[in-house]
DNA sequence: TATCTAATTTGCAAGTCTTGCTAACAAGAA
DNA sequence: TTCTTGTTAGCAAGACTTGCAAATTAGATA
């Protein structure tokens, strides 16, 4: 049984794979690695950052597909809250996201009141699923911002982890 | 002042820009007009796609920049729920989402319940807003769905108004 | 262990969405 | 009417993701 509410281990993926007739590659077993039990939230970029230094030539092609069967398979969850890229949360808790709007950071968080959220005048949808995001600022950004007057609308906060290009 | 709490009017805007040293030109006193009290949420090219009928010639480019000004006035915001393309919310009330994961069609809803949501472990974070977007399917996609068996992520919903291309 | 077949990985082209850049143009002031 | 400066239109390009096809390889089979 899987010990955490979460993406499987990397060898419980690797069984599972087996039995849909999936084949197990070393690529998809280090991206199982690099997956399991990350809450950094990365970009496919900055994954395919990760996999490359243990893998050199690992394909981007192939980071984004394991990441797409993964997610079919239920393994994990994409995120998109603007910023340009997707993100991948392989925590599959009930949980919500905190992101700050100076750093990108995105937080995984437990939010008490959810269920008591009531939507009004909406009675033609069929509801399935809530999901909450707090803006905010981190402590670390907090400190460092005083003159640079950060306005309106940032649409690519500085990303987790940029490939240098 | 202004009638609703949503973007100003296209006179009070056409204001707006002049005390800002902006001109005012027909392109954007037409993106005004087709953004004012519109609640589709459209993307760029859905706007695009409006405007160049009532003003053949108009550019994308200058779409896209006009959105990115009112958005800098505080005029409207950016909704990126996924799926591609950012969509433009000129209602600039207290309001929440709700998102048809069939056909794409996001509504404005009014939450009640969200001043109570507490976020568990993020005494780092200041927060500043909260965002909230329920998922479901609406009512006419309700209907037209029985032996389509929709799996997985759908990152790319219906668009709501797609340019023939 | 050798062989075989289908799934995978790569690498690159291409598609989508958005922005940078610049010459031509036009709003608003003088 | 003229002038200055902000704008627009177009296109190139950048960022992110996917389609495609050839080369490769996991895992089954003999």
């Amino acid at each position: 049984m899987p010990n955490l509410i979460g993406m499987q281990t990397p060898t419980e993926l690797a069984a599972a794979y087996r039995s849909q007739g999936r084949k197990l590659t070393p690529q998809r077993q280090l991206l199982f690695q690099l997956m399991y039990g990350n809450d950094k939230h990365p970009t496919a970029e900055a994954l395919f950052a990760e996999a490359s230094s243990q893998m050199p030539g690992i394909s981007l092609r192939t980071v984004y597909q394991t990441l797409n069967e993964l997610a079919e398979m239920g393994e994990l969850q994409f995120i998109d809250i603007g910023g340009g890229a997707t993100r991948f949360d392989p925590n599959l808790d009930d949980h919500h996201h905190v992101v700050c709007v100076d750093c990108g950071q995105i937080r995984d968080v437990h939010v008490n009141g959810t269920a008591a959220l009531k939507p009004v005048g909406i009675e033609d949808f069929t509801i399935n699923e809530v999901g909450v995001v707090f803006q905010g600022v981190c402590s670390t950004c907090e400190k460092g911002r005083a003159k640079s007057n950060k306005t309106a609308h940032a649409k690519s906060p500085a990303p987790q982890a940029k490939v240098s290009k």
